[in-house]
DNA sequence: TGACATAACAGACAAATGTCTGTTATTCTC
DNA sequence: GAGAATAACAGACATTTGTCTGTTATGTCA
């Protein structure tokens, strides 16, 4: 490769590596040499050694593929979360050990395991600034706090609605006058909070 | 390792395959015997290559962890885009240089630079599901079409409403019967749009 | 001009990693 | 108990990948 201007090739080196490593493949040193085309294997890994010098990248010391973005608190580290379809029943364990999508988040306070994702159904919580369509992602957890909204199964379906106690009873509020609170049923119908939601998301594409 | 019952290791091997992947370290197929403790590395190898017999998992044979989740090709192409907070006339070039924060998105069709975050300030697009404190994604663009959500720059600050156009005049609809549509002015006040809405995102945590 | 810094090159070695051949152990079924 | 299927082991080899030493080219600045 010709002579470039210094810190030219560098960003460019830089751009490639975090692209790669925020696309799930770290590339390697020679792949680095390969996309630029250089001759010597060592021009690549000046380039790395003074991004990781320069902080810009983090890398486990001879390991293969193990450069990394620092985790300055702004660049977060990401996971990716299963994004579920329609949830039934008894479907969750099943649906989450084989979703059809992934959906890529930034969460550092938990581990993918706990997250997924969930598109919303109905209007039931328009009140609540969540729209038909709209993503909503989960932190897995058995209970809630009144006030937080919450995926809940209710019978066969999985639902999005507020949590809240009225005299010590679970309710489950829409926020849309149109519907009406859920109250779960003594009888026997299944009943269990899925997770809390955390994060609502909407493409307008 | 002793001896356990036929596909009770192989579930295991898979989930942690799986969990790394998915945190952005697919592991070596020796690390794959160290976690489990396999005194051969043809154990883990064995392993691995059944679950890519199964379909669970593919491989790109001869290069170091490169173990990917079969459905994952598409989903994975990311960016980290700068997460602007208020903006000011003029301020938008200096912003975009030196953002406070960075967001992580997936959008094949665009590239990082043409796409920013920005913090929605009032209560004017409720009605179309849009909150205070909402993160609004937005790709830079000169114009818009007739009902997107746009991000403007009035007078001195910018601004999110649905984008209309009334009797050939430009006109800037708030979705809040608080708030009066705005007319950009003929006397000269800055009016432009910064770009078009392509996500809404909301942190429920 | 000459010292200096950076970029790029050349060729090699060492470590990590993927792959291979063959063997033994455990469980199930007939 | 014999045979089949799966799990686990042993030890090696081949390739990929990281690392190293030294050299040449290009641009900057006093």
């Amino acid at each position: 490769m010709a002579y470039t201007p210094p810190g030219e090739t560098r960003k460019k080196v830089y751009e490639f590596v975090r692209e790669r490593i925020l696309s799930g493949s770290p590339p390697t040193v020679r792949e680095v040499q390969r996309a630029f085309g250089f001759r010597a294997v060592q021009s690549a890994r000046q380039h790395l050694e003074a991004l990781v010098a320069e902080g810009k990248l983090v890398k486990d010391s001879g390991k293969a593929r193990s450069h990394r973005l620092p985790e300055l608190g702004r660049v977060r580290s990401s996971h990716l979360i299963p994004m579920l379809g329609r949830v039934q029943a008894g479907e969750l364990a099943t649906a989450l050990q084989d979703p059809g999508d992934y959906l890529l988040v930034q969460k550092t306070r938990f581990d993918g395991r706990e997250l997924f994702a969930l598109t919303v159904q109905g209007e039931s919580m328009l009140g609540a600034g969540i729209l038909p369509g709209d993503t909503v992602i989960v932190r897995r957890q058995p209970a809630a706090r009144p006030g937080e909204i919450v995926v809940a199964l209710v019978g066969e379906e999985a639902t999005v609605k507020r949590y809240r106690e009225e005299k010590g009873r679970v309710e489950l509020h829409p926020e849309n006058d149109a519907f009406e609170p859920i109250v779960p049923r003594e009888d026997g119908e299944p009943f269990s909070i899925l997770g809390k939601v955390i994060e609502v998301r909407r493409n307008l594409e």
